[in-house]
RNA sequence: CGGGGUGUAGCUCAGCCUGGUAGAGUGCCUGCUUUGGGAGCAGGAUGUCGGCGGUUCGAGUCCGUCCACCCCGACCA
C-alpha cells in the first residue's frame, strides 16, 4: 500500500477528548473516529488491527475444537422474559421497539440465543460435547463510557458457549477454553494471567479473567512475582486429552483481583506478592444449568434420563483488545504494534520523494514485500523527511526501512526496528531478506 | 445515576468578566527556496461562535432552556 493514497487521518495534536494513551494514540493514528459517547467508526488502520485480531481469536477457538456461528444483534424480548433477565438486566441494555410495537433489544450477550439454538436441535447426549461461538458487536449502554475503544457501549466480542451432559465433561470444555485462550493472547504478544474470579455459588472454581497488565490497567491485581517469568512455551495441544495439567501450572501460582484477594488469607507474602494494574481481556466461567434450566435445554443421557445441560461460556474483548495491546506496547513516539496484530509488517519510507534512486528503491522494496505477502506501508508522500518518520513512529508498525540519499550513495538502506529504535544499515537485498524472514513470509 | 467541566476553522485554543466588522498556532491549497527527526518566505481558502428562545439599536459575549461531549465517583468485557 501507497501512503500517498490510503486513508489515513493522522493527528499532530491531541484530541482534548482522549484522556489515556491508547484512546489518544488511536486517534491521532487515525485509527477509529468517534461516532456518538462509546461508539466509534473504524477507519483503515484501525480496521486491519482489528481484523487481525479476530482472525487469531477465531483461529485458536476452531482449534480448541469450537465452531463458529452468527448470531444477530437485534434479539426479541421474548427470549429475555422466558430466562427472567428481560427485567433484570438493567438499563445498559438497550430496548428498542419495532414498528409493530414488539419489545426488542439490542444484544448486550447471547446466552438465551444460544440456548434457544441448542434446545431446538440438540436431544441427546451423543450430540455432546458441543461448543459453539460467535464474534459479534454488543452494545451495553454504559452509563459512562470511557478509554477509547476498551469501554465503549458498541463492542466486538467474541462468545463461546459450551454444552455438556455433567460436571465433569462441562470442565474439559471449561479447560479446552483456558489452554486456546493461553494459547490465543500469547500469539497477540501480550502476558495474560489468569485469574481467579468470582463465579457464585454455581461455578465453583472454575471462573478466571484473564488479565493484561497495564500502568492504565481499570482494576488493581495482586500476583506472585513468579508469574513475571512465566511465559507461554508454543506446543502443540491435543484438545481431546486431558488440559488439566496445563491448566493446573497456569492455576497453581498465586494471581487474584482485588475484589478476590484478600490480605489475611493470601499465600503471598512481603516481596513476592506483586501488586499493579490491570486489564481484563477475557473471561471465561461454567454457570451450570442457570440458563439450559428455565428454558428447557435438555439432553437425554446415555442411561435414558434427561437433563438439564451444563454450559460455560467465555468472552474475549475483541475491540477492547485493540485499545489493551496499545496500553501494553508503546512509548512517547506512538504505538509499537506486536507484529502478530500490526496493521503492516514493514514502513518504507522514501526520505526523499522526488529523488529518483531513492524513489526507484524504495518503491522495489514495496513491491517485492507485497510479492512475497508481507504486508508493507511505502511512504511515497512529498513530505519532509522528519514528518515522515514521526508518523512511522506514531503508526508502530513493527519495522521501518529508511531509503534516503545518503545511505543510497554507498547503495545501503536503513532498518530500522520499532521496538528497540535499533538501526542497522544494510543494502537493500539484505534488508528484504531479513525482514520477509522476520514477517514469516 | 451523583458531582465537576467544556462546546468558537480539520486539530489545539484565545476572545466572553466590561456587548460594537471572527482571531492565533497548526493543518489544508498555490508558488519559490529547502530536504536524514514534524522546515523558511510569500500568497490563499476555511466558521450557521452546539441548537432554540429572550434582553438590546446591536449578542460569540448577558439571561433562559434544550442538546452534545469530557473528567471524578458508583457500575461494567
Amino acid at each position: 500500500m501507497r501512503l500517498s493514497q490510503y486513508f489515513l487521518p493522522v493527528l499532530r495534536e491531541n484530541p482534548k477528548e482522549a484522556e489515556i494513551v491508547s484512546h489518544r494514540l488511536m486517534l491521532r493514528a487515525g485509527m477509529v473516529q468517534q461516532a456518538s459517547a462509546g461508539i466509534y467508526s473504524w477507519l483503515p488502520l484501525g480496521f486491519r488491527v482489528l481484523k487481525k485480531i479476530e482472525q487469531i481469536v477465531r483461529e485458536e477457538q476452531n482449534a480448541a475444537l469450537a465452531q463458529e456461528v452468527l448470531m444477530p444483534t437485534i434479539q426479541s424480548a421474548d427470549l429475555w422474559r422466558e430466562s427472567g433477565r428481560y427485567d433484570d438486566y438493567g438499563k445498559e441494555m438497550l430496548r428498542i421497539t419495532d414498528r409493530h410495537e414488539r419489545d426488542m433489544l439490542y444484544g448486550p450477550t447471547n446466552e438465551e440465543l444460544i440456548t434457544d439454538i441448542f434446545r431446538t436441535h440438540v436431544r441427546s447426549y451423543r450430540d455432546l460435547p458441543l461448543n459453539l461461538y460467535h464474534i459479534q458487536w454488543k452494545f451495553r449502554d454504559e452509563v459512562r463510557p470511557r478509554f477509547g475503544v476498551m469501554r465503549g457501549r458498541e463492542f466486538l466480542m467474541k462468545d463461546a458457549y459450551s454444552f455438556d451432559t455433567d460436571f465433569e465433561a462441562a470442565r474439559a470444555a471449561y479447560n479446552r477454553m483456558f489452554v486456546a485462550y493461553l494459547k490465543t493472547f500469547a500469539r497477540m504478544g501480550l502476558t495474560a494471567i489468569p485469574m481467579a474470579a468470582d463465579s457464585g455459588p454455581i461455578g465453583g472454581d472454575l471462573s478466571h479473567e484473564f488479565i493484561i497488565l497495564a500502568d492504565t490497567g481499570e482494576s488493581e491485581v495482586f500476583y506472585h512475582r513468579d508469574w513475571e517469568d512465566l511465559t507461554w512455551q508454543d506446543q502443540d495441544i491435543d484438545y481431546a486429552g486431558d488440559l488439566q495439567p496445563i491448566v493446573d501450572r497456569w492455576t497453581n501460582t498465586y494471581a487474584a483481583t482485588d475484589e478476590m484477594h484478600d490480605p489475611a488469607t493470601c499465600p503471598v507474602v512481603g516481596d513476592d506478592l506483586r501488586r499493579r494494574r490491570g486489564i481484563e481481556v477475557g473471561h471465561i466461567f461454567h454457570f451450570g444449568t442457570k440458563y439450559s434450566a428455565p428454558l428447557g435445554a435438555r439432553v437425554a443421557t446415555s442411561d435414558g434420563h434427561e437433563v438439564d445441560v451444563f454450559m460455560g461460556s467465555y468472552g474475549i474483548g475483541v475491540s477492547r483488545l485493540v485499545g489493551a495491546v496499545i496500553e501494553a506496547s508503546h512509548d512517547e513516539d506512538g504505538i509499537i504494534w506486536p507484529a502478530a496484530v500490526a496493521p503492516f509488517q514493514v514502513g518504507v519510507v522514501n526520505l526523499k520523494a522526488d529523488d529518483a534512486t531513492c524513489a526507484q528503491a524504495s518503491a522495489n522494496l514495496h513491491e517485492q514485500f507485497e510479492t512475497a505477502g508481507v504486508d508493507c506501508l511505502l511512504d511515497d508522500r512529498d513530505e519532509r523527511a522528519g514528518a515522515k518518520l514521526a508518523t512511522m513512529d506514531l503508526i508502530g508498525l513493527p519495522w521501518q526501512i529508511i531509503v534516503g540519499p545518503r545511505g543510497m550513495k554507498n547503495g545501503v538502506v536503513e532498518v530500522k526496528e520499532r521496538a528497540t529504535g535499533e538501526r542497522t544499515e544494510m543494502t537493500p537485498e539484505a534488508a528484504l531478506a531479513k525482514l520477509t524472514a522476520a514477517a514469516g513470509g
